[in-house]
DNA sequence: TACATTTGTAAGTGATTACTCACTACAGTT
DNA sequence: AACTGTAGTGAGTAATCACTTACAAATGTA
């Protein structure tokens, strides 16, 4: 990966993250990163494809991200963990996130198979916890965990912890 | 309203809702709804105007659909129907609430005036129900239906009385 | 009937779009 | 030195974009 190819990737990611996907020419994109427009197809093939190339790194931060919670043996831990996780994004991870939510948006984007282990991890954990409906309950954590990292992104309440505190309370942590 | 105005409306609608505003051109709009595309300048000034003819009708009908739940005297009542509300999104919504969550994601169009009102109507609820931090309450079940609401319209789980069930007994419902 | 207003169209406009092409610069290999 | 492949550029391309304009048809109104 050059230098050119990661000033490209990241001013892509910053546009397509603040302005949208479809309203970010790929003459901006070069012209913010100081590259010339032919320079962003000879790397990613189209428009298209740089966005996978943004879509790829999103999802293995977020693989990253799950992986080591879901190892987490004790069921309550991991619970606690994983509804702490939208109200720990870090700022610098923000426009990454708000692009993977904003394409969940765009008819062919949306992708379940990266939440699919979390899932399975969490099923697991409300059945050790001895819950009547794990299913149901996996269900509606993931609901609120979309939830809250888009209020998060989109509006960042004060009050944070007192929110994540009257969670943890629904389920006794 | 003439005929064609709202021909003109409702493809704009089903376009924007499916493929997103800005990848939807006024040309593709006019010739879903069989007029010229020099009508839709007529009617609504420019493509922005047409934008905001929908979001209008959208939140006209958002707010109507608070405004009588809020007024419910019982509080466990009100938290009831509030907590329902994003289960009972008829199918012939989705359009529109696709469209409403979409543009969230795009920087300008983020507004919360309109859930300002149910906002009070919940912490004051909550008030009378004695729970001990009533604000971060409300924002908890804010955050839940907007995530109830974006995986309903995204992939409709099966099994949503359940998740609903589950939810409720949070509340003690 | 005469006139004014609104509704509608067809054919444009310049600007911008994603993408291509011919080319240069350079690093590594034999 | 000769050759190969990759990185990078700048000037194109046809198509599409939002929008305008000139004009016709329909509708109301006196």
């Amino acid at each position: 990966m050059t230098e050119k190819q990661e000033r490209i990737l990241h001013s892509a990611l910053r546009l397509f993250a603040t302005e949208g996907y479809a309203s970010t020419s790929t003459s901006k994109v070069a012209k913010t990163a100081g590259v010339s427009e032919g320079l962003i197809f000879r790397h990613f093939g189209n428009k298209e494809g740089l966005l996978n190339a943004i879509m790829d790194q999103s999802k293995e931060a977020a693989r990253q991200m799950v992986a080591e919670i879901i190892l987490t043996p004790e069921p309550k831990e991991l619970l606690r963990k994983l509804l702490e996780m939208p109200f720990n994004i870090g700022k610098e991870h923000y426009e990454m996130w708000r692009l993977v939510y904003a394409l969940k948006w765009q008819t062919d984007q949306y992708d379940t198979s990266t939440q699919e282990p979390l899932k399975v991890a969490l099923i697991n954990a409300f059945q050790k916890l001895g819950y009547a409906d794990p299913d149901a309950e996996t269900e509606l954590v993931l609901m609120f965990m979309d939830g809250a990292a888009t209020a998060l992104l989109l509006h960042e309440p004060d009050r944070k912890m007192e929110i994540l505190s009257a969670l943890k309370e629904k389920y006794k942590l």
